[in-house]
DNA sequence: CGGGTGTTTGCATACGTATGCAAGACCGCC
DNA sequence: GGCGGTCTTGCATACGTATGCAAACACCCG
């Protein structure tokens, strides 16, 4: 019942512990868990054999209250309907432990509430850094923890005024690709179901996409906002489909959506893709290759965007003042079935 | 450019602080925040009107040096494709922010490297418990941990000795509703796909699934384990649609695979579901909802799971000594399209 | 052998909080 | 007014680590 140890920290050798069992000091201890300091081979093997014999591990957050960093990154989070961010995460996270860091969890709705909690929580926990990566995260959260000091990077999505540094996809050359894909493929009549227009993805796909069809004089037949919701993406092209001049071709903003809009148009409107009307997406989710789908659309590298975000992340870390950049990788248009090919690329 | 103030401590208020403006000692801004403690109304008011205006937060890491409590809940995850989990892990979060803790991410992949890499940061990090939601998980490390005393919590998975607490669908059951549906959907050459066999999950689907069938007098006619993998399932199934005698119904161990097979016997295979095969999965993911598969499957309700795995986890916290117990929650047959239906069931 | 240089090590203190203890304040009651 | 009791509050210390400083030490060269 009673073995002299406290419930709490039983089983747990410190490094007093350590330093008696070795016979030094406990900041000898010290130094030999610290990649920079001095110690001596004789003492640092003594030491180690010591902590191994006793199963000593620094204990990291008392470590983190004298050096001021935690080794913790938040992750805030919206929703994770989006198939693209559970594999963005574990690919986040898996090179965050190789750095040294972890991730911690924030979800938030969408109320001003929750992120007045969540802003909280965060400076409660003292992380070193900040990753937003989601779309429906206000802004009000990553100014106030800029504001205090703790750099934040946004992961798929950006700043109109750019004074924050994101990582995205070039999503104004995917919207262009995509345009120049269609127009090629011969239609005429092109609609596009986008992104939510309150994000810098869905806004700027927007953008590049009407610019490249301007350029090539075709007209940009109708526009809905998708909202980055399935329902809502579904009935927006229903709406296009029974409207007098159905479009021959929809671009819609991510592949989430692209996805429900293909069940929608094919089960319950009987239509073929491609034959009725062509399909693109965007993201490159694992599910557009599945063969239900088949779906062509843009990629965003998701190992290429979470190795930027992590080096911007712990750049960010060493030296906070450094002015703000937004990385934009370029991601290829992925071509399947779903849309009808020019005839140039076979 | 040099405030005076360290880089890292900039902006963030100390009790200490707080005590000088509001005149009163450290150890009252303390108690003031501290739920429990003895403070009166006047005093309480004056600190936490100082506390306002210099923008004091309790320091979580400090107060966990001293409490022995870290608030924060380690979750160990291996790959994030199936897509039970993230919805899952999104509930699991925020249920847990709700109680005061967060979740911290562990990545490991299937070496037995990683699993000691992640032992060892889950002790540096002194959780406070220890959700494992992988499969894939070794159960070395879920030992190591409570064998120091750190609460552990299996989530979808459970163990052969009931050594550990489990919060689980119940499998058995699961595996007999869908025998008897599909035997009473006049199914006669019954296979299955199973989960792998290294789960619980697994194993226990196949169990009752079998059970039932005998128990029916209708031979399991094939077995092949799906390995919890697209591509290992969809492979299984080809070769049960091209054997002398292929089955008329398949169960395959989980809806992440079960679309797999979908796919591949419908696209690949030019088979129709259900009118050459019935396919029925498991977990109910919200895929299998949607119009293009329209799967009949078990459903494993994430909600109740993720809330009785975080009282058991806050109950551990509590009391770790506490006998492990084995929770399995009921889910529904969900019944849509992909399987033919019995006469009874309309 | 002395002095200078560079390394190793211990001592002391700091990080920000919680809490046992005892002193003080306050109250009610005989 | 005195006494016992409850509440409130400050003092001191503890949690486990990192690090500046100075003492101790080793080493090299003249």
């Amino acid at each position: 019942m009673d073995g002299g140890m406290s419930d709490r920290t039983r089983g747990r050798a410190t490094a007093a512990d350590v330093a008696r069992a070795a016979g030094v000091s406990q900041s000898a201890v010290s130094r030999v868990f610290q990649p920079g300091a001095s110690a001596s081979p004789a003492m640092a093997a003594r030491v180690r054999e010591a902590a191994d014999a006793l199963g000593y591990r620094p204990n990291v957050l008392a470590r983190s209250l004298i050096t001021g960093r935690s080794r913790i990154v938040g992750l805030v989070v919206g929703y994770l309907d989006n198939p693209f961010y559970p594999d963005a995460i574990e690919r986040l996270s898996t090179a965050l432990q190789a750095e040294g860091y972890h991730l911690l969890i924030f979800t938030t709705g969408r109320s001003e509430v929750d992120v007045e909690r969540v802003a909280g929580e965060l400076l409660d926990y003292r992380v070193d850094a900040l990753i937003a990566a989601s779309v429906t995260l206000s802004g009000t959260l990553t100014e106030r923890c800029a504001a205090l000091g703790i750099p934040v990077v946004l992961f798929n999505r950006g700043t109109a005024d750019g004074s924050l540094p994101s990582v995205t996809s070039d999503n104004l050359a995917g919207g262009r690709k995509v345009a120049e894909f269609l127009v090629r493929g011969g239609h005429r009549r092109i609609a596009h179901v986008s992104g939510w227009q309150g994000a810098s993805t869905g806004a700027e796909r927007l953008e590049g996409f009407a610019a490249a069809l301007k350029a090539r004089g075709v007209p940009l037949a109708q526009v809905a906002d998708g909202m980055y919701d399935r329902d809502a993406a579904a009935e927006a092209a229903r709406q296009m489909m029974t409207s007098p001049a159905p479009p021959d071709a929809i671009f819609v903003g991510n592949d989430h959506m692209a996805l429900a809009v293909m069940d929608a148009l094919r089960q319950g409107m009987g239509l073929s893709v491609p034959d009725d009307v062509s399909i693109v997406g965007y993201d490159d989710v694992p599910m557009a290759a599945w063969a239900a789908y088949d779906l062509t659309t843009v990629r965003q590298p998701a190992g290429r965007m979470v190795e930027a975000a992590v080096s911007e992340v712990l750049r960010r870390i060493e030296r906070p003042a450094r002015p703000a950049r937004a990385v934009r990788i370029d991601g290829p248009l992925v071509v399947r079935g779903s849309a009808r090919r020019p005839e140039d690329a076979r």
